[in-house]
DNA sequence: CCGTTGACCAGGC
DNA sequence: GGCCTGGCCAACG
């Protein structure tokens, strides 16, 4: 495995149901800046293949969602949505500070 | 090899 | 909460 692409999913998998996690926790775990981590699904265009829209930013700002077309906020409401299904709260752009999860 | 870019982070204001 | 700055690692031309 030449690239980091499958640790990051790997990473994804184990984010627990009703939980988000943020991009340094991932950054962090694989030795790597976080900047690359969010640039791994933004080429790929995962529509919902995989839980790309359970990471957040350290803030608990949505961050960006890019699904094949540009970062807008209609595809951030779609990231929203989402979270809200999957029982997070989430108010405005953000979500609440106890549903962010470290990566162990 | 160098410069640019990226869904970021921490720290200040 | 918003905006700015410096820093971080990896990929690409």
């Amino acid at each position: 495995m030449k690239i980091k692409y499958q640790k990051i999913y790997s990473l994804l998998k184990q984010i627990p149901n009703g939980k988000v996690t943020t991009y340094g926790s991932i950054a962090r775990k694989l030795g790597i800046n976080p900047r690359y981590v969010g640039k791994i699904p933004s080429e790929n265009s995962h529509p919902d293949i995989y839980p790309c829209y359970r990471v957040v930013r350290s803030d608990g700002h949505l961050g960006g969602y890019t699904i094949g077309l540009k970062n807008d906020v209609s595809t951030l409401e779609i990231k929203k949505e989402k979270l809200i299904q999957d029982g997070v709260l989430v108010i405005g752009l953000r979500v609440h500070k106890s549903d962010i999860v470290e990566l162990a």
